[in-house]
DNA sequence: GTAGTCACG
DNA sequence: ACGTACGTGACTACA
């Protein structure tokens, strides 16, 4: 058996990764489809061809030697994208982890050196593979070079493989011959002329039959058509130069050694790293098991003893802060760990120690240091007595620094702030829960439980740093800090419900729901799942032949505002709109709903801190941020939140809020006056932007101003705005031209935002949190738009949720510090509603607006609308 | 697990 | 020629 080589032409195989593949970004928003891609082809050409050498090539920068025989060489080609751009150099820093031997040579491209080498190593008497995007290469086939084209669609790769024979089956002609066919034609991608008016069927004729070019113009009498022979009489001598940018050099003055090219271990520690750093989750499982551990360098210790117990929490009271962990349930803790200094300690409570006797030390150890965790709103349901100014979450804090990733875990934080590589809580525990493994698998809890505890604390000073380095100290300790504590009492009070009403009020759907079915069916002429967008989508535009073309990827919409505009003709439509409507109210708010209540009758929705790109909390399990209010008969479902007995609910929701925060930031003073003469700012809107008296505004104009005042906030553009108000393009560019005429300052501030957004890569709320908009880099126009949009809108949204944050924070301490039973029991971003004992009602409603009011001190007043009842529904 | 839909600000 | 308003979360169908 003779020697194998794989060698592998690095741009062109990136190239065809980059676009075969959706976008991909690793956590520090490094596009990575390429990379991964690349390592795909490659790993799978490796298991394929089982070859003892392997090296990639890649082109520099600088002028080849065609460039300077042919000065228009490749000066078309259009620039490679920014995002495929930056995969190069990390794709050569993941092939050097790799082991693998990357190959360049100034002045010549990758093809010179694969055509060399390729050459080179037949010589040798080795079998040669060459992988490529590229058809160029096929000219270097022999019965030994064998070129593979990997060929992706639709996400599935094929390779084609090309010996000398295939490519005289494909092609017609030899390996070799294939530069003439390229001088011929011509390669508008490379900028190579060929000769004007021959296509790939002439080409191939002529070379058929000819052999070459210089043959073919010795013959020229000879060539048909006609046309042809005329052109290459004219043109031979930029054939001759396209002939010799077209042909690879075989002896470029490559200095290659085989030894170092030889495949060995690709899947090195070094690599290992890399591959985290990508976020190659799924290449991880290919590492051997020592690599994996090998990355894990913390010694975790285990303690089960109280006496030893004591000797820890001393010893790490002579720090200067801890990281702490804790896994329990019901406040009751049944596993800690601790990590100070270089190590972590686990604590569990199934020998001699008790959760108690934990918290007690935890308590006592408060005093002395300052504690670094995670999540310290979960901590607080089990050490209540932490104090928000000294305890540090570094899961805020990651969140604050970056607020666009999805989640911010010990392995991520681990990664970015400590350039260390710990095995992901996926990886030891999958999604078993805390508790749960707690009994199942102890020594991975261990390892998840002191890495959560040691990346607290070890990168807390880094996190730290960032924050002030980024001006984000303040958000954190003023803003977010305090808000963990006020959040968490939020959770813990939950909010009452009468089961039986919610039960009673599912039951009284279910009949109609029914009834709609039936006439559904009966209308459309057979039985069919109504929730199935792909079964409906077939009856109505198939079956029945309603108008309603594609809209979605995978056939045809059947939301709401397509339905809409059948409904007038259509009953079938009008009584689908009325299904889909109670059904929701059904499953959602019923039937989901009463899956939360606890065994008090109160339903704790967690309100999450680290979600939103913006700013914003937002609630889950149960949402209780998006409970039914606009339609009637999903607002009734509001009479089911409760005040406990004794108790009424104050409810305070900001006026306009996003509005009024868009007349400070931008100073517009129009519009701030604005705000100071009327209270009906819609109406003022409509009446200066479409030049009428205040008293002579319609309806219809004032709608249509609110809608321009919605669009300014979410970053206005004119199909979005038509869309909403159902004109055209033409007529929302004009109302949105007249807005700026109106209130100049506005349009100068939000294209401000955006300026910001591209120079400084983030743009800022009024009390510093930021916003990073990496889109406005992007080379699809689309992305970009979004982008401005995201830069135009999220300072705005921003500072209303730190607003409003600020406030919720303030109506807590004040309804501490005044002794006051009432508490803020839910937020729902420019709303907060408080279960007020009826002996406050006087005090909480003056906290309410004066804290809300008082909360940031803006160029126009923040309005508060308050409502007392005896249910959310009256409240409102 | 993704797509479609719809509830809220 | 293309196709989007900003920010969320839950449920259902379906591959």
């Amino acid at each position: 058996m003779s020697e194998k080589i794989l060698l592998i032409d690095g741009h062109s195989i990136i190239n065809r990764a980059f676009y075969g593949l959706p976008d991909l970004t690793n956590s520090e928003g490094l596009h990575t489809n390429g990379i991964y891609g690349f390592i795909n082809i490659l790993t799978k050409t490796l298991e394929e061809e089982g070859p003892q050498y392997l090296a990639v090539a890649f082109d520099l920068s600088a002028p080849t030697f065609r460039h300077k025989r042919y000065d228009k060489y490749k000066g078309t080609r259009k620039p490679m994208p920014e995002e495929l751009r930056e995969q190069v150099p990390v794709l050569k820093e993941v092939l050097a982890s790799m082991q693998i031997h990357v190959v360049t040579l100034e002045g010549y491209e990758a093809d010179d050196i694969l055509g060399t080498l390729a050459k080179k190593s037949e010589e040798k008497g080795m079998e040669v593979t060459v992988l490529s995007g590229d058809r160029d290469l096929l000219q270097l086939a022999t019965d030994r070079i064998k070129i593979r084209i990997p060929k992706t669609s639709r996400g599935s790769t094929t390779v084609e493989d090309y010996l000398a024979d295939q490519v005289k089956e494909k092609y017609q002609v030899t390996p070799p011959q294939i530069v003439e066919l390229k001088a011929l034609m011509g390669d508008s991608s490379d900028n190579i002329p060929g000769i004007p008016g021959v296509g790939e069927k002439t080409a191939t004729k002529m070379v058929v039959q000819f052999g070459s070019i210089e043959n073919a113009y010795a013959n020229l009498e000879q060539v048909t058509p006609k046309k042809a022979r005329e052109s290459l009489r004219e043109h031979y001598d930029m054939a001759q130069l396209s002939k010799e940018l077209a042909t690879i050099d075989i002896q470029a003055p490559v200095d290659f050694a085989y030894e170092k090219a030889r495949v060995g271990e690709m899947y090195t520690q070094e690599a290992y790293e890399m591959f985290q750093r990508l976020d190659f989750k799924n290449l991880l499982g290919r590492f051997s098991q020592d690599v994996q551990t090998d990355s894990l360098e913390k010694d975790f210790v285990w303690c089960k003893s109280c006496q030893e117990a004591g000797e820890y929490f001393t010893q790490a009271g002579q720090e200067a802060g801890a990281g702490i962990w804790i896994c329990g349930q019901e406040g009751q803790i049944s596993a800690l760990s601790l990590a100070w200094g270089s190590r972590a300690v686990y604590f569990t409570t199934d020998g001699e120690l008790s959760g108690e006797f934990l918290a007690s030390q935890v308590e006592g150890l408060t005093e002395k240091v300052s504690l670094a965790a995670m999540d310290v709103k979960h901590l607080l349901h089990f050490l209540p007595f932490l104090e928000e100014k000294k305890t540090f979450d570094a899961g805020v804090a990651a969140y604050l620094l970056n607020p666009l990733r999805s989640d911010h875990t010990y392995e991520d934080i681990g990664k970015d702030y400590l350039g260390l590589f710990l095995p992901p809580r996926e990886e030891l525990l999958g999604k078993t829960p805390d508790m749960k493994a707690y009994k199942d698998q102890p020594e991975a809890l261990m390892q998840v439980g002191c890495s959560m505890a040691y990346v607290a604390q070890d990168a807390r000073k880094p996190l730290e740093e960032s924050l002030e380095a980024t001006g984000m100290e303040g958000v954190f300790w003023e803003i977010e800090m305090p808000l963990v504590t006020t959040l968490y009492e939020m959770e813990r009070e939950g909010i009452q419900v009468e089961a039986e009403s919610l039960e009673t009020y599912g039951q009284q759907l279910v009949g109609r729901i029914q009834e709609l079915e039936a006439r559904i069916c009966q209308q459309a002429g057979e039985t069919f799942n109504i929730n199935s967008p792909k079964q409906l989508g077939a009856i109505l535009f198939e079956k029945m032949g309603l108008p309603g073309g594609k809209k979605t990827k995978t056939g045809y919409s059947t939301a709401a505002d397509v339905l809409d505009k059948l409904a007038p003709d259509h009953e079938i439509i009008r009584d689908i709109l009325e299904y889909r409507q109670l059904t929701k109210l059904k499953s959602t708010y019923a039937d989901g709903l009463l899956n939360f209540v606890d065994g008090t009758g109160r339903i704790h929705s967690h309100f999450n801190q680290t979600i939103t790109a913006t700013g914003r909390i937002s609630s889950t399990e149960p949402n209780l941020q998006n409970i039914p209010i606009r339609m009637e008969l999903g607002r009734l479902i509001r009479k089911v939140f409760v005040p406990k007995e004794g108790y009424v609910f104050l409810d305070a929701d900001y006026s306009q809020i996003e509005l009024r925060v868009l007349a400070h930031m931008s100073g517009d003073e129009k519009l701030i006056q604005a705000y100071q003469e009327a209270q009906d700012i819609h109406r003022i809107t409509a009446s200066q932007v479409f030049h009428i008296p205040f008293d002579e505004v319609t309806d219809l104009q004032r709608r249509n101003a609110k809608a321009v005042n919605f669009g300014i906030v979410y970053g206005i553009s004119s199909f979005g705005l038509s869309q909403d108000l159902s004109i055209t393009r033409k007529e929302a560019a004009d109302y949105i031209q007249s807005y700026f005429e109106t209130y100049p300052q506005i349009k100068g501030f939000l294209d401000g935002l955006v300026e910001q957004g591209r120079t400084e890569g983030y743009v800022s709320t009024m009390f510093g949190r930021r916003r990073p908009v990496p889109e406005l880099k992007a080379s699809d126009r689309m992305k970009r738009g979004f982008g401005e949009r995201v830069a135009m809108n999220s300072p705005i949204q921003g500072s209303a949720a730190d607003i409003i944050k600020i406030a919720m924070n303030r109506v807590r301490q004040r309804l501490s510090a005044e002794g006051l039973r009432s508490r803020l029991i839910l937020q729902v971003h420019d709303e907060l509603l408080v279960e007020t004992h009826k002996d406050e009602i006087g005090a909480v409603s003056r906290i309410l607006e004066e804290e809300m009011k008082g909360a940031a001190h803006l160029s126009v007043s923040l309005e508060v609308d308050m409502h007392q009842g005896e249910s959310w529904y009256e409240a409102k």
